[in-house]
DNA sequence: ACCTGAACACCGTTCAAGT
DNA sequence: ACCTGAACACCGTTCAAGT
C-alpha cells in the first residue's frame, strides 16, 4: 500500500501518476476514487477538483499508459510492416500495467482517448501514397483485435496470478514475445491483416490504374 | 418500467429473461441485482439461489444475445464469404440489445461464454479442407474487430439517445444494414481479414504442397 | 426448494464551507 | 486555488431464518 501523500497541495498529474501506480498495485476493481484519495492523503470530494468526474481520470491513465506508442519510429517502413510493428508495439504498452486494456478499451469506446494506431497508420500511408481510406480500415481492424486479444490475455494472467493456473506468470513486457500462451496466436493474426491489407492495396490500384 | 413479477416463484430462465428486458429498456448501467430484483417482485438476496454472483447472470444474458449465431447456415460457403457472414450476423446480434456488445466484451473476456465466431469457423474450414489454425486464428481476429468495433458504435448510439447528436437513430437492426455511421468499414474490414485468411492459406498449401 | 430481512462493507458525486 | 466535512443515493453479497 503507497504511503500517504507527503506535502501540501498535488497537481492534475500527481492524480494521475498515483491512479497508475494504484492500479499497477492493485488492480482496476481497486483504482476507487476513495482508495486514489486516501492514497494522495486527501479527501474523496477533493479528486474533483482536478477532474470532473472518475471517467475522465481513467481517460488520462489511459493516455498515460499509451504514451510510449508515441515514440515508435516507423520511418519509410512498408505498409505491412507498419501494421504489425504497431500493432505489437500497443500490445506492449497494455501488457506493461495491470488490466490496462480493459481500461483503454473503454476509454477508447467512450471516445475519451484516440486511437494512436489510427494515427500511426495514417503516417505511413501518407509516406507511401496508400490511400488513406484503406489505412483508416485497417487502423480499425488492428486497434480492436490488439485491445480484444490483450483484454482476454490479461484476465488470463490475473487468473493466474490468483491461483488457478501453476505456469510461471512472467508480469513483465518480456513474457509478450514468445513464452506467452496465444503469443504466436496474436502474431499470425495481426499478419493476416496485414495481408488483406496488401490485397486492398493491390485491388484499388488496379482498379484505378 | 416493467410491472413486478405476477406470480409466486421464478425460475432461473425467468431471472435471466428479466434482465435481458431490464438491458433492453434501461440500458447497463441499470441492470444492478437490486433493480432487477425489484423488477422480479423479489428479495435482492432471492437472486443468489439462482445465480452464484452477477458475473454467473451477465454470462447468462450474454448467450441469450449469442443464441441466434447457432442458426447460421453457412453451408458449403467458402472461406472467405463464412468470414464476412458470421462477422455481420455477430454484430447484428450485438446491435439487437442495448449495451449488448459491453456485456459480451466482458462475459468473453471472462472466459464465461465461449466464441461463437470460433465454433462457426472451424466447421466451414473442416469441410473445406482448411487447416483449424488458420481458422482459429482468423476467428480471433474476426471476433475482437466485431466486438470492438460495435462497442465502439453502440456507444455513439448512446449518446445520440441522449440528445448530443441530431441524426434519427435507429435502435433495429435495420440501422446496421446501410445507413448507420461506419457500417462501410465494418464490411471493409472484415473484407480485409478474409483477404488475409485466404493469403494464409495460399501460403499454407503453397508450404506444404 | 425458494425466498425474506437485515446487515456488512463498500461505491461515485455534490456542495456549502473553510483556508 | 485547493481542500474538508458531511451528506445523498446508491452498490454486490452474505446469512440466519422463514415457508
Amino acid at each position: 500500500m503507497p504511503a500517504p501523500g507527503t506535502s501540501l497541495r498535488r497537481s492534475r498529474d500527481d492524480v494521475a501518476d498515483m491512479a497508475l501506480r494504484l492500479l499497477d498495485e492493485q488492480g482496476l476493481p481497486a483504482l476507487t476514487m476513495r482508495h486514489l484519495a486516501t492514497a494522495l492523503g486527501v479527501q474523496p470530494s477533493a479528486l474533483y477538483w482536478h477532474f470532473p468526474n472518475k471517467q475522465a481520470l481513467l481517460a488520462s491513465v489511459s493516455e498515460r499508459i499509451l504514451a510510449p506508442m508515441g515514440e515508435e519510429p516507423l520511418g519509410g517502413m512498408p505498409m505491412h510492416e507498419a501494421v504489425r510493428t504497431v500493432g505489437a508495439r500497443m500490445r506492449e504498452c497494455l501488457l506493461a500495467h495491470r488490466d490496462a486494456s480493459e481500461l483503454v478499451s473503454s476509454s477508447l469506446a467512450l471516445g475519451l482517448v484516440s486511437s494512436p494506431v489510427r494515427a500511426k497508420l495514417l503516417d505511413v500511408a501518407r509516406l507511401r501514397g496508400v490511400p488513406a481510406s484503406l489505412a483508416e480500415v485497417a487502423a480499425e481492424a488492428v486497434m480492436h483485435f490488439v485491445v480484444g486479444f490483450t483484454f482476454h490475455e490479461q484476465q488470463r494472467l490475473a487468473a493466474g496470478q490468483l491461483g488457478l493456473l501453476e505456469e510461471p506468470v512472467s508480469s513483465s513486457v518480456e513474457g509478450a514475445r514468445a513464452d506467452s500462451p496465444g503469443g504466436d496466436d496474436f502474431t499470425e493474426a495481426l499478419t493476416m491483416i496485414a495481408h488483406g491489407l496488401e490485397v486492398s492495396i493491390a485491388q484499388y490500384r488496379n482498379h484505378h490504374r
